[in-house]
DNA sequence: GATGCATCCTGTAGCCAATACAGGGTCAAG
DNA sequence: CTTGACCCTGTATTGGCTACAGGATGCATC
């Protein structure tokens, strides 16, 4: 396979597959007469895997953590299921954060008139101080 | 106020002041005679509205168009609850892709024994080809 | 006055995860 | 034999900061 068909094949950018090779996490594969790269079937699994997990929003150093392990052999499921529920907990704490900014924004929009004035309750929200605290 | 001052009233790095300036999202203060940044009261609430935007989750370029607007005085409410509900999507685009990672992760670490082997049914999903179509 | 510390200045480099491009080489179809 | 698609290398760009290096200033203390 060259570098287009396997990225077809996990459908990513051509240009990622150079990247991942250049940033550790894809073996460089042998090269035909012509200096261009040659990948087997051991590199499409790897590539599939690198490419799944960053669709999980796993960071590129958490891939590389779990292919060392993998690689190392000695992974077991148990290691695997705290990394992956690690991760989980990660996505879940980025949820809360965009549910709170949602919260805000729709908490805003509702105060808005939405007519042609130039005064407007967003803006005012977002441009003053807040509101002193009532004094004890 | 000096930078570290006017960054400690709303909260940021005193750094992010000078970036903000940079890229022109706050204009260059008067300086002293040493070339010190000074601040006034309309820097203060023009920073504040850019890191409460932020916090929200607009883009510089989003809080630049924002600004310009405010500027150009020329601004009606409808138009800026039209700017702020459209970054609402885009928030609720956000959370459903994560939630949709976070479905999966949790469907993956339910499929996991969690046992010290080591075969895991995670790894596996994560590196093997999909199931072949069933032909029709 | 000397010292030390915090702050300020400028410009630049690093982070993440790609993506894009410049400037060339290789190869097959028409 | 030319066109087009792909490949190679290395470098630059994106966004939103943050962190220096290498110096100057300001203020308090001894």
């Amino acid at each position: 396979m060259r570098r287009s068909e396997i990225a077809g094949r996990v459908e990513c950018h051509p240009e990622t597959v150079r990247f991942y090779e250049r940033h550790g996490l894809l073996p460089p594969p042998p090269r035909n007469e012509a200096g261009h790269r040659v990948y087997g079937p051991a590199h499409l699994r790897r590539l599939r895997f690198i490419v799944r997990c960053r669709a999980l929003g796993f960071s590129l150093e958490e891939i590389r953590a779990l292919l060392e392990l993998v690689d190392r052999g000695d992974c077991t499921c148990a290691e695997i299921r705290e990394r992956t529920a690690a991760h989980l907990r990660a996505v879940q704490r980025k949820i809360r954060d965009l549910a709170r900014m949602q919260a805000t924004l729709e908490e805003l929009i509702g105060r808005c008139s939405g007519g042609e004035t130039p005064d407007c309750a967003v803006l005012e929200a977002l441009f003053e101080p807040p509101a002193a605290r009532p004094s004890s």
